[in-house]
DNA sequence: TAGATTGTTAATCGATTAACAATC
DNA sequence: TAGATTGTTAATCGATTAACAATC
């Protein structure tokens, strides 16, 4: 049972400094404040203070931290300090992009193979990456002792392959998958739900006065006014 | 100010509740409980219960919930009862990928245009849908009325792209790139960044306890016991 | 009526913010 | 020393869970 202390949310703001850092490295900016990163990230200093104290102390009082310094204690708070390897589970469109996507933005973050059913994709690759029958997993996993990997497989494929690669190794999935996966304790799923994304925004996009309005057109239970989230 | 009162964590649980809920109409299933959705979701029936009576009381004491009635409630509290136009900026990897995926496993959203930069691209389509210039952009918004847009486009152009967009008319943006964008007041934003998402997700990849020591070999400040995540 | 399950209030838990002493 | 900014504790806020009366 790891991280009792750190939840889920301040671990996922931790990339987010580091994006930061990398560009104000890479800027040969020396130090930044708290300050400067609420600035740049979003979110408060304080909490920003708050979630470094976690892992250590490593700024200075009076003068901020010094950017390449917070850049290693990030990455090797993440994990980042070696190279990871992922695979791409699903070589169809969102795999695909996926697999691009990975190989040329994400700096940390290796994309080693691809991973499909369809004999007329086995063999080809993405850009320099083979795809591979989804029979070989297995054995890849093992020998490349790959913990991360990416799901990108249609929603009805999903749970079996997710229950392939954990049996093999697999300690963190990234799921595109339009469904919740069954894990093995100790295994850890993003759900990365682009419908889902997408339709929490629509929530957003008009005029909730009309809507909830309509809602309650057609409500034949009796609402106690404070339920309503307009007047 | 819309919703004082739920959150946009509860939010994002509802096009859960209405997957699950199409799921079982599909199956023909007449009546759901809060623990049934409990089990389906992964969220407590507690919290099922909490979240539907922000917005009215849908359920039946002793039964449960109508699958066909409350599918149609949160169907309207999403906003998802009228058709929900979509563009997409961006007709890279990942905007095409975009674009492919919502037009085929998106049922409540439709793309109806995608737009780029690039004179190579504009003209063709991908399945059904035109690729426009970028310059259309602020015309097609507006006589489409279009409020909800998928922001796939590099880095260095999305907060460009962002400000074009919401100053015709843009009220949602659902953002691939790996940048913070700012927007107008009313504007939201919600970040599907899949760098982060990976990323931290590493994390939770590998042991902490070797990871952590690791981070406090090279750490000169001094540690106090309690801020660590282990003994 | 007995059993089941909702709707809702109260209690708990956790995360964020505020405040400030420590200290560069 | 004066000014700035961290690290850390305390206060606040919000979200989740527990409990149970209402009621089908």
């Amino acid at each position: 049972m790891p991280d009792r202390s750190i939840s889920k949310t301040a671990i996922k703001r931790f990339p987010i400094y580091l994006r930061i850092l990398d560009q104000l490295v890479q800027r040969k900016v020396d130090m930044v404040s708290s300050k400067e990163l609420s600035s740049e990230s979003g979110f408060s200093a304080e909490q920003i203070r708050k979630d470094l104290t976690y892992f250590g102390a490593f700024g200075t009082r009076g003068a901020g931290y010094n950017t390449m310094f917070l850049r290693e204690k990030i990455i090797k708070i993440i994990g980042l300090d070696k190279t990871i390897d992922t695979i791409v589970m699903g070589a169809g469109n969102l795999g695909t992009a996926l697999t691009r996507y990975n190989s040329t933005k994400n700096p940390y973050v290796n994309v080693v193979a691809v991973f499909d059913r369809d004999p007329g994709l086995i063999g080809k690759k993405i850009d320099e990456i083979n795809i591979h029958s989804i029979d070989e997993t297995p054995g890849y996993i093992e020998s490349h002792k790959i913990r991360v990997a990416i799901v990108a497989v249609p929603a009805g494929a999903a749970q079996e392959v997710a229950d392939l690669i954990t049996k093999h190794g697999v300690k963190a999935i990234l799921n595109f998958a339009p469904v919740k996966l069954h894990v093995p304790e100790g295994v850890h799923v993003h759900n990365a739900d682009l419908t889902i994304e997408l339709q929490s925004l629509i929530y957003y996009s008009s005029a909730n006065e009309e809507r909830l309005k309509r809602l309650h057109q057609t409500t034949t239970a009796v609402q106690s006014p404070k339920t309503l989230s307009l007047e």
